[in-house]
DNA sequence: TGGGTGACCATAG
DNA sequence: ACTATGGCCACCC
């Protein structure tokens, strides 16, 4: 009960931290969260992300291809591509156009 | 106790 | 581009 609640908060604070027009992938959070939680628990804690008071960009996480493979998850199932195109990342086909481009690593980007 | 299910990932063919 | 596996681990029967 309270173990899963550390876990979903640490994955909240680094998708706040992901900076406006990047996006990153649930396997790199649970990377740089130490890996010993799957990356499934990542999508598992953006399921929960919803009820959180803070803000939580879900939007800009994505898999490891780029694929918006939640958008089903959010209100819509286009708002998550909107507020990605919003914030100058395109997406063609639920995937977005040279994600590298905008790839944005907790590993490096917070240089642990 | 055990099987099924994921907003996943890496690898293999 | 595709499917198939095995690993992952919380959750729900």
């Amino acid at each position: 009960m309270q173990k899963h609640e550390d876990f979903f908060h640490n994955v909240f604070e680094v998708v706040r931290l992901i900076p406006k027009g990047r996006a990153t992938s649930y396997g790199a959070i649970a990377k740089y969260l130490g890996s010993a939680r799957s990356s499934r628990m990542v999508g598992w804690a953006m399921n929960a992300s919803h009820s959180q008071k803070q803000y939580v960009p879900a939007h800009r996480v994505v898999n490891r291809n780029g694929e918006l493979t939640g958008k089903n998850h959010f209100p819509t199932p286009f708002i998550m591509e909107e507020l990605l195109e919003k914030e100058g990342i395109k997406v063609l086909n639920d995937k977005i156009v040279n994600f590298n481009k905008f790839y944005w690593d907790p590993m490096k980007e917070l240089e642990l």
